[in-house]
DNA sequence: TTGACCTGTATTGTGTACGATCTTACAATG
DNA sequence: CATTGTAAGATCGTACACAATACAGGTCAA
């Protein structure tokens, strides 16, 4: 049994499922301000620009950092505040190694148990992921790519380690829009997703994993090359 | 260059490291009571109680009801409160899954690059092991086995996934107590260690990674069989 | 000019009180 | 016995107050 369907849920039943209090919203909002890059790596987040920011008190304002902190987005400094996470070369580096271990592990196994529903899902993503390249639509690609791989892991009956995959990918979240940016990215990125998929839909374990652990490969290899040229020469005109 | 030496940060040179807040100094103490069983899975955590319980005012206690959130410890049900998070089966053997692709890489790479001093701290965490076991000390065997596979994370250069892992293990802390606890432990589960490090000593890197690999699978086996009698009896009394 | 010292301001750390809203339990009613 | 209404208790969110610390800037002496 895969793991996608949620038990027991009748839909359309309950009210609203969850009412989402004000500190989620907050919550959701400072997390996508920072992964969006709003806030750049080490700029401060004071705490009452904050509230006046978000429309919401200081207590709420903090129970979120402390969220954020714990999710290894921002860091804070006894005294003097929490700033945005910076993100070190080496920890990038580990990051695209566990995303390759664990993204072929699930392919591996989306390969051996994904239903036609999941197919399909992944399917959709693929689609939209060629129509945002299509329109220049760099920040629709990033979404539908995130589709893509959530159906995967769901076919791979993988949700824990979603969950580590997407906490990891928030922590590079600029590395991969500018990848998915990068020159030529739009041919070879697609058709290696389009390989993994290829593989999954023929239910070839092997293959799959092979081309997903290729894909994170060739990725961490272009971020690899944007951190360097970052760390050699950011301030172009200075 | 291995990752175990932290960048750009000279020993003893810093003036106090970090002055402790209280609100982590709270955040420690609530998270090993948790971990360490003191609230069983699902019992709720009143604001106020806790208030009382860690000698602070709600608003810190809410701050690191936030921070226990995120690690996944704790969920909170809106206008309900926070109970301590339930371990599904399923959940738990993904995780074993997940730190049988981590350790074993990190084994891996550890045989490749580990410095006598990490071999060291990995021999005395080991010899801990066994004096723990002979005493009986439980609780010492587990702090000491972390303390050997933090080692070995260092030494193969794996600091993300270390984290990873410890965030993991945290999930499973229960599970893990009853696993070092269960009869024959004392000589399969250290004899499997050994087996670890003497193929890092003798930079045998794939011998290292099986070697690791079997160790967590045998530690999922009886966790398995843990959870499978707890599903079906739980109450031997009652 | 350099360095030490002092001071004021800004920000965080922590505690406390209050109203609104939701959940739950219990009592009243048919 | 089932249903409804009410009340207690908890959380959610806000506002305010005060202490502790960090930082910027100025003053003054060597």
């Amino acid at each position: 049994m895969t793991l996608a369907n949620p038990p027991s849920r009748r839909p359309g039943l309950r009210i609203a499922e969850a009412p989402p209090t004000l500190r989620e919203l907050a919550l959701e909002r400072l997390r996508t301000a920072i992964v969006e890059h709003h806030f750049p790596p080490g700029s401060r987040l004071t705490e009452r620009d904050l509230c006046g920011q978000l429309g919401v008190s200081r207590s709420v304002v903090r129970e979120v950092i402390r969220h954020l902190e714990a999710e290894g987005l921002v860091t804070s400094i006894p005294h003097h505040g929490p700033i945005v996470a910076r993100l070190e070369p080496e920890a990038a580096e580990q990051i695209y190694e566990i995303r390759a271990l664990l993204e072929s592990t699930a392919a591996h196994d989306a390969a051996q148990s994904a239903t036609p529903e999941q197919l399909a899902a992944m399917r959709d993503a693929l689609s939209a992921i060629a129509a945002g390249y299509a329109a220049g639509d760099h920040h629709g690609v990033i979404l539908s790519t995130t589709r893509f791989y959530e159906a995967m892991f769901a076919a791979g009956g993988k949700r824990v380690a979603w969950e580590v995959v997407k906490r990891l990918n928030s922590r590079i979240s600029w590395l991969r829009a500018m990848t998915i940016a990068s020159p030529g990215r739009a041919t070879t990125g697609l058709g290696q997703m389009q390989k993994i998929f290829a593989a999954i839909e023929q239910r070839k374990p092997e293959a799959a994993a092979a081309a997903s652990r290729g894909h994170v490969t060739m990725a961490a290899a272009i971020a690899r090359a944007l951190l360097r040229e970052q760390a050699a020469g950011p301030p172009p005109s200075g």
